[in-house]
DNA sequence: TACCAGGTAAAAA
DNA sequence: TTTTTACATGGT
């Protein structure tokens, strides 16, 4: 089963998908000119494989779904609307490109990034697990934490012979004992928070779709953090990877801060604070501008190693 | 081997 | 109120 789609115009498919070109086969993975991961509709698991038929200019995307049995009408339309939300294919950027027409450094990244869009997780839920994970400890430390994760307690899926893994669903994960988790890798205080936050969705404590649904950054800012092991790094983490709020900056990030020092300062090392005072020109982009910059460093670090 | 890596809450000062 | 500390894992 196909389905084609038609981005919002700038859009580059394969290196907005890049970031997961170090991915693991059997759960998200980009190869530089497919994208593949299991998604969820209606309770069904689908294998779903995304790549770019168009251009730049003329974005075109083809999806192919696999390994459900039929699919409803109304489960299809949850899929598009999943995957356009997952690479934010209605987001237009020319509004942004302008805005930043002024700064010194990100109107060069523009160029060389044009099409640019940061990618999302299929859910809110998965945000703040992942954000939770990656607290403190390196990226590959945490993705390697996160895929173990996955296959240990993910559903999976079969198709062709490969074995595919979907992210466990809140259901599941907040199931799991603290040991269960701490066995994947989790220390024992993530294990609890990861643990109490989903359990304060469920019972409603946490409603993660009015946050979502609220106008106010600082409103949902708030509303996240008054979550234990949600402090403001984490919030804003799911803020522009899980809810598309690409306004929001996590400027406590280590990876930014080094950035913005980099590009904008002389030391290598600045503050939240400094960080964000740069960020401030940003507007309402400052988490996709953090974003550009820091695509930009992985592209400049890999160029630099096969040199 | 030791230290740092895309933090946070709780204890101590 | 501000400053330390424990925490888990993987790369260097």
């Amino acid at each position: 089963m196909e389905q084609e789609f038609l981005p919002v115009a700038p859009y580059d498919f394969d290196l907005s998908a890049r970031i997961f070109s170090h991915g693991d086969k059997h759960i998200r993975y980009h190869d530089g000119t497919a994208w593949r991961q299991v998604l969820r509709t209606n309770g069904k698991l689908v294998l779903v494989t995304v790549l770019s038929t168009g251009t730049v200019d003329s974005p075109r995307l083809l999806a192919k779904f696999c390994g459900a049995e039929m699919l409803s009408a109304e489960e299809k339309a949850g899929l598009m609307g999943l995957i356009e939300r997952m690479f934010n294919l209605r987001v237009d950027l020319r509004p942004f490109y302008e805005h930043v027409r002024k700064d010194p450094v990100i109107s060069q990244l523009v160029v060389r990034l044009r099409g640019l869009k940061s990618p999302r997780t299929q859910s809110i839920y998965e945000a703040l697990v992942d954000a939770i994970i990656e607290q403190q400890i390196s990226l590959g430390a945490a993705r390697v934490i996160q895929y173990r994760l996955v296959k240990s307690y993910g559903d999976d899926l079969e198709v062709d012979g490969a074995r595919h893994y979907a992210f466990p669903g809140p259901e599941r994960l907040g199931s799991l004992s603290v040991e269960e988790l701490k066995s994947a890798g989790l220390s024992g205080k993530k294990a609890e928070y990861v643990r109490d936050a989903i359990r304060m969705v469920a019972e409603g404590s946490l409603d993660m779709e009015r946050l979502d649904r609220m106008e106010d950054l600082e409103g949902v800012l708030e509303g996240l953090t008054s979550v234990r092991g949600i402090g403001r790094w984490t919030a804003e983490e799911i803020m522009i990877r899980g809810m598309g709020r690409l306004e929001a900056l996590p400027a406590d990030d280590l990876g930014i801060r080094r950035s913005i020092a980099r590009h904008y300062f002389h030391d290598p090392k600045i503050t939240a604070e400094q960080a964000r005072a740069v960020a401030a020109g940003w507007g309402k982009w400052q988490g996709l501008a953090a974003f550009y910059l820091l695509v930009a460093e992985s592209l400049e670090r890999k160029s630099g190693l096969t040199h």
